[in-house]
DNA sequence: CGGGCGAGTGTTAGCGTTCACAGTTAACCG
DNA sequence: CGGTTAACTGTGAACGCTAACACTCGCCCG
């Protein structure tokens, strides 16, 4: 029976037909005490039958605060940042907070820098940063001091708390698995120089080979594509018997690649890539991978931001690792003279 | 040298620095007219100087705008829905909008009503739902009449304008394909019942047999998951030469199953996906797909939806459709016995 | 029986913008 | 040189909400 209004109902319009002041609408709707049963019952039916939508602009204009959460992120359209990104959005959600996002398509310092400055300007609460290149790493310094943060994979970056996965460890344990198996040695196909995550899965490779006193080989680098990977494969020296593949993306091409030259996996070489996509375990052969939990790391990330938005802030954690899993397939096996 | 603000600096600061009145700054601000150059390098001087922002919570409450978009998605983890939800970012930015993100772990009409009621109290200007299942397109009904709004393959909705690739046409492309190789009959693995894509791509199947005069087979359905079409796969008769499979995930399972039947692609069966995944180049073989332009679609999505937001909306397009693409390779080839 | 207390409610004053005006110049025209 | 006009600028009032405080009861206590 309610007329269509020409403007959207607003509180004191609530009052007015429960027969009280705004006041007493916004106690009941912001859950304070000292509402009297039946005055809350009527102000209910009140909000019920006028449709009532709280504005949410003219709250967040008195709290300061909008309940809305910042994403910058690479290339939402890959799985790592998409489950990443959509980790953090199950988590805030949860929790009672929107996120607002920025995916970028380039990653450049300045890029960055002005996504962060793009969604300050927003009237956001926090802002999470997966920034998985050194550039985007560099550019949270522009992040304004008074915006808690929360960087993923950031690297050892200074103002902002970190989540990330512990790259070194799952390179760790991938090089591991093909020492176990009787490799002499471990090749590997690296990410792109400037990614975090392409550096930290050299390093637990290199530390690895090194610990175990094998020779370390050559590195071959990629782009994360599939092609790359493809490229890498070609590349391959015939000697090679184990490699570590630094994505399922392009340990997919490589596998490609071999087939294409004739080198049967895992019978003559075998690879472990990392990521654990959802198609990795269906590839020919299917692939022995590292896994990561992005959804963990949304999860933490979120917790970490709203941490900070406390009014007494815990001991603030500057680094929160999540460790890898390996998840063994077909892809590898003893060398061939083993 | 300017000292830290224990509270950040509002138009009324930046209107005293450069000696004017705020509404003057709200004028360069805005980029309104009848501002004397000098005045308006003071301002943005003064503005510069404090570190201004404009309060954008204030400027929705008068303007009854927030300049942020609504967006309800499901699974941002799969490849379609991410790439579709990064174009409509994209194109959003890129007109001065911001996106603000549900992404639903399971779509059931509820869940949908739900997430869009939610978004309409957050005073978003427009909301894009993507929507690939009938229960998310019947929950398009609980969108609020004035709030502006496109569906992503959308169904038939009624209320709401809808963007959707051409389904039907991608599949009929990709079983004409297969028929002009010289094949009796194509078998299809088909995507859950309940989803739009799936039926789109299912009607093209049959239709295009049975212009040609073909059988039309048994359907085999899958739920879009690598391992559904691992299952399809080893369910396939082997009278079958050639299959269509929904998508290219379900391929990748489906070829893994083939590969362990000892059955060869291309030289015994045809196998054409749908998606063109970046990795479906280097599927073993390499996997013919039809192509689907998903940016386009985001694209699209956003150009109807700040139509709506015109004074004068131009006469509202109902539907937009995008045309798919084959894109032919190594997976498919003549029959047997050809 | 006066005073204190706590539950319940109302009043007022912002929050930082934009909008609709109302001024104030200076320039221009006949 | 009076009057119209255009360019520029300022004033006051919203927008819809919350925070701070003030008020009114009824009740309990000494």
């Amino acid at each position: 029976m309610r007329v269509r209004a020409s403007r959207p109902p607003v509180m004191a319009d609530v009052a007015r037909v429960a027969g009280v002041s705004h006041q007493t609408v916004s106690r009941v709707l912001n859950d304070l005490p000292n509402v009297h049963p039946s005055t809350r019952k009527r102000i209910l039916q009140a909000i019920e039958e006028l449709g009532y939508r709280r504005n949410l602009s003219a709250r967040a204009l008195v709290t300061r605060h909008s309940r809305v959460l910042g994403v910058v992120s690479f290339d939402t359209t890959l799985y790592g940042p998409a489950s990443t990104v959509h980790g953090i959005e199950q988590a805030a959600r949860a929790a009672g907070y929107f996120i607002s996002i920025v995916s970028l398509k380039a990653i450049t310092r300045d890029s960055v820098k002005e996504a962060i400055q793009h969604l300050a300007g927003q009237g956001i609460d926090g802002i999470v940063v997966v920034a998985p290149q050194r550039q985007a790493a560099q550019a949270l310094a522009s992040v304004p001091d008074n915006l808690p943060a929360v960087a993923v994979e950031g690297g050892r970056a200074r103002k902002v708390p970190v989540v990330s996965v512990d790259q070194v460890g799952g390179a760790r344990l991938a090089v591991q698995h093909l020492l176990d198996l009787g490799h002499e040695t471990v090749w590997h196909v690296a990410g792109p120089d400037d990614w975090l995550e392409a550096e930290g899965r050299l390093k637990g490779w290199r530390d690895t080979l090194e610990a175990a006193g094998r020779r370390v080989p050559d590195v071959l680098t990629g782009d994360w594509s599939p092609r790359s990977g493809y490229e890498a494969g070609h590349r391959l020296p015939a000697e090679a018997t184990a490699v570590f593949v630094a994505n399922d993306q392009m340990a997919l091409g490589l596998l490609r690649a071999l087939s294409e030259r004739g080198v049967r996996v895992p019978d003559d070489v075998s690879v472990v890539g990392f990521d654990d996509l959802p198609e990795a375990e269906f590839f020919s052969p299917p692939l022995t991978t590292v896994r990561q939990d992005f959804g963990l790391v949304g999860r933490h990330s979120i917790e970490l931001l709203l941490g900070q938005l406390q009014k007494d802030p815990p001991a603030r954690q500057r680094r929160v690792s999540v460790a890898a899993s390996l998840v063994p397939r077909a892809s590898t096996a003893a060398p061939p003279g083993a």
